[in-house]
DNA sequence: ATATGTGAATTAATTCACAGCA
DNA sequence: TGCTGTGAATTAATTCACATAT
């Protein structure tokens, strides 16, 4: 089943509010109650609720708990959760101290980082280990995606390190949009490139 | 003029390229040259840089320093160029060692923090300022662009600071989907999302 | 030859409109 | 009545095909 992106970017988004709603002890919610907190339409929110397999029962809306599960293993938090973070400056520091990340329900395992020198220190609780270690933890603890939160000098080798790793998913946050082979996929995320467009659009109202 | 924003996301990453190819000594690139860099195709290139306006010539390509200062014009480099950072924990702290929002042409200009205990304390080089100050800088700066990076508590009061401090365009790092007022432009960026986006396309091959 | 530029065709995504159910 | 679910229509974005310029 194949799923369009736009899709997969919004699902994440339901399942926030459905576990936010879920803990304030919400039995139900509707396609619309959904929307409204994103801003988004009602239909968009049933159709890709749909798409997930979720269903809805009309008068009520959505079952909060069992939507919430199917969407949790439908988007894969069940056994892609435990993913590796490549660097350890200041962005991959963000990134482990922001709960972002485990909120919605993935681990960061292990730390990996270009420069050698740093080889052993700590940071967030986690040893930084070097990038030649990378391929083999990957078969042995099964790790399938990768966040790349390296900039600068090293960001090259990283690539590397990662192409050749056995990892079938990057989420690339370097802003360099270096080439991947095309057997593992890449979301790219750059907030210049963003605050780019921003002012583009804000020009031109 | 108004301009897809698909469009607007992909013209900062022309730009990119043809300032990296400026300074290498290139005169003249194809666009197929920046297609292949960037995994797109050369018509869509072609397209997006006559959105901005940019012409190129046959057999040669587009004019690197030409087409370079079309889209820094046309996507507000010039004059919307100062921008405000609200947050001064992790995430603030990546944003501004950074080079990448330097690299686009912007620069952090002041640094807020809700936490008032923060205040006068320096940041990266900047002084955090309490929200209180936002407005009232806002409009003796002109400044219209402001990046959110605060996360946990203090979000909601940086949002509402926010809203109406009379800024029209928002780049929203903190993952948490606030609302705003329809008058302000905003972009949002959340990698937990995306993370969860990428094993939900990993899932389902 | 080699690359741009663009109308036309295609494909993707969203929204509309309404049927159906509790 | 208040909501879901979905085929149909609409709008947006991409790709194709080819005319054009050097």
């Amino acid at each position: 089943m194949k799923m369009p992106l736009p899709v997969a970017r919004r699902l994440p988004l339901y399942l926030r509010i459905l576990r936010e709603q879920g803990q304030a002890g919400e039995q139900w919610l509707s396609s619309d109650a959904i929307a409204g907190r994103l801003g988004l339409s009602a239909v968009q929110v049933r159709k890709d609720l749909g798409v997930a397999g979720a269903q809805g029962s009309p008068k009520r809306g959505f079952p909060v708990d069992e939507t919430r599960k199917i969407l949790e293993s439908f988007l894969g938090a069940d056994d892609l959760a435990e993913v590796f973070l490549v660097g350890s400056g200041e962005l991959a520091s963000a990134v482990l101290a922001d709960d972002g990340v485990a909120r919605r329900g993935f681990r960061i395992v292990a730390l990996f980082d270009p420069d050698s020198t740093l080889e052993g220190r700590e940071v967030g609780g986690l040893p930084v280990l070097p990038l030649s270690k990378l391929p083999n933890l990957t078969r042995r603890m099964g790790v399938r995606i990768a966040i790349l939160a390296v900039s600068g000098p090293g960001l090259r080798e990283a690539a590397a390190a990662l192409a050749d790793s056995g990892l079938s998913g990057i989420l690339d946050l370097s802003g360099a949009s270096i080439g991947f082979p095309g057997s593992i996929e890449v979301l790219r995320e750059d907030y210049g490139r963003d605050l780019s467009a921003l002012a583009g659009a804000l020009v031109r109202p």
